[in-house]
DNA sequence: AATGAATGAGCCTTCATTCAT
DNA sequence: CATGAATGAAGGCTCATTCAT
């Protein structure tokens, strides 16, 4: 919808909305093609099932939040405690702008008790991407400290950022992470 | 639900199972009557809708869990921080009983957008008594401390009880959840 | 529709006429629905599949062919010639009442390339009970003859009908009967 | 079809595969383009429907049948009672070839109810040529045979062989034919 | 209480065809 | 000639719910 008049955009644009706000599951293509304004056999044209317009969105909505994210903290500097800090402010910012709906991979995990599903799949990649992340931050914050150490701390801080956002989620404010931010600055100062 | 024919207690008893291990809404009526063998209409009688079938599975799914983490507890005697850790033992057994679907309460939530339905409702009751059961094993644990401290301590335990949950779910391990317990340790002890 | 308002009864008989006038393929619930004035709903309430309702259809087809035939062939009284005759006047007769859309097993098995589906199955079986029948009125005609002559005759006047079927069909004409049935005559008589 | 590209004949030869294999209706234009890796809008500039394709499919491949039949039939040299039995032998031959699919004619026939759809009628004008073809063997082979004896005796052969192409494709077998064959033996003997 | 037929909107997907490039 | 995006009706089927029995 930029320039060339992409519809395949369009329509990845308006489903994640609709998937992230109601769900997966929940969301019909009827839904979409109608907020898109478009033909169902155009939306046929361009994926060859719900599941691959499942899997465009779980993929782009990782990357743009990886992005997003890493251009967050890069704003707070260098110092990977800050960085780790501004990951639960990003976090925070980004609950009360979707309207507590927590996090599209976990909400969507919920929706997919096949565990060999490519979506599930996919969200165990991102999450596991994201966990090495924070383990990358907190190696460079402790580089004394031995790898059991490290990936106690990292582990903790993770769930700590799962936990918060499903709190978030549950309760529809932004307390418990707070809470959560808190706990990570007594993890990394002992 | 033992010998007069209670054909409700039935309907929830197959209808939780199903609705845990496959979510809510994928989870029809039609597949609901067929495992109990019973009819359409007399699944009518008992529930005027789905979503009380709904609620009454968050609620009596709610009341069992209770129930059964309190007789766990008990088991490893008075001891507040002894019941804290035992807590994430007891998700832990569960996690690798139910075939690692998480929690029935954040999963539900994942699949109910409406901020003011029912089901979400009852869930956030159910996730704010378990916080405050959380707060007064803290309570016990650390008589001197302030509110403050209190308040952010059992947070942070709850935080981690939800992103073990979360994250045993993703992974289908329980790891997350050992990380969680010596987390809660350390959050006690100093 | 006969008198307790039997909807399962009437779906198949619309559907038979449907089926037979253009094709399994071709004909959609969409049409069956609307034209017994139902539901889709309530088509599905009696039959699981469209497949099921073809075998119904095929099964009610067959029931009735061969009851009505039966009765056709007593009329000419006990003569196995005479019979095997009557079934060519019999097949005239069909051919024109149904617009020379020929046979409803031959037609459907044009439609069924997958070896082993259901249809198919049923197809086979009901041709082979034909086959036989031809042969048992064959082994009254020739009681001297032996089983590879019975067989070849049987066999040559079981292909002459089926042949007559196809090309009354394709010529909608009953010219071809009439020479069938000429050729029955010469097969009996030497 | 040989080297200048020509799409339009790979497409009816993709085509013809697959509408003798699956059946007209079953098979799709998107199907048939993706068998021979061609744009939709290619095959809309060679021809202008389906059934234009359909049309090109039966012509080419009766004009095609004829000829393979014809070398077939020169082998056995010019004695019209041997070609008459070797055109059963060839359907023998293709019966086993093509998976027991029978006449691309019948069962497209099966397919199209409406009585002057183009399809239909050009069936007709091939099953025609078929019987003329076989009349003219007749006559050779009985020239002093009246006119009304000739029809009779190539009605009947040509019944017989509709009937073994249909019932070879019923039962898989090819024995049907056999019986034809023996048959046709029976009628231009006597 | 219990039954299961009936409803009709909705599910995801494919259809043959058109048209701007 | 060739491309493939766009169309919208139709494909078979499931949904939660109602209702007469």
């Amino acid at each position: 919808m930029t320039e060339k008049s992409n519809k395949k955009a369009l329509i990845v644009e308006v489903a994640s909305k609709l998937f992230f706000e109601q769900g997966y599951h929940v969301t019909g293509i009827k839904q979409i093609i109608e907020a898109a304004d478009i033909a169902k056999g155009t939306f046929y044209s361009h994926f060859k099932s719900k599941e691959e317009l499942g899997l465009e969105w779980l993929r782009l909505g990782h990357d743009q939040w990886v992005v997003c994210r890493n251009k967050y903290l890069d704003e707070v500097g260098d110092d990977p405690e800050a960085q780790l800090i501004a990951l639960f402010d990003y976090l925070a910012q980004g609950s009360k702008a979707c309207n507590y709906r927590g996090c599209a991979f976990i909400n969507t995990l919920a929706e997919s008790p096949d565990l060999g599903c490519p979506m599930r799949k996919a969200i165990q990649d991102y999450k596991r991407g994201f966990l090495a992340f924070i383990r990358s931050l907190v190696d460079k914050r402790l580089p004394n400290a031995n790898d059991e150490e490290r990936e106690q701390r990292a582990g903790a801080i993770y769930l700590l950022f799962e936990g918060a956002t499903v709190a978030s989620q549950s309760f529809c404010k932004t307390g418990p992470i707070d809470i959560a931010k808190r706990q990570v600055s007594a993890i990394l100062s002992h």
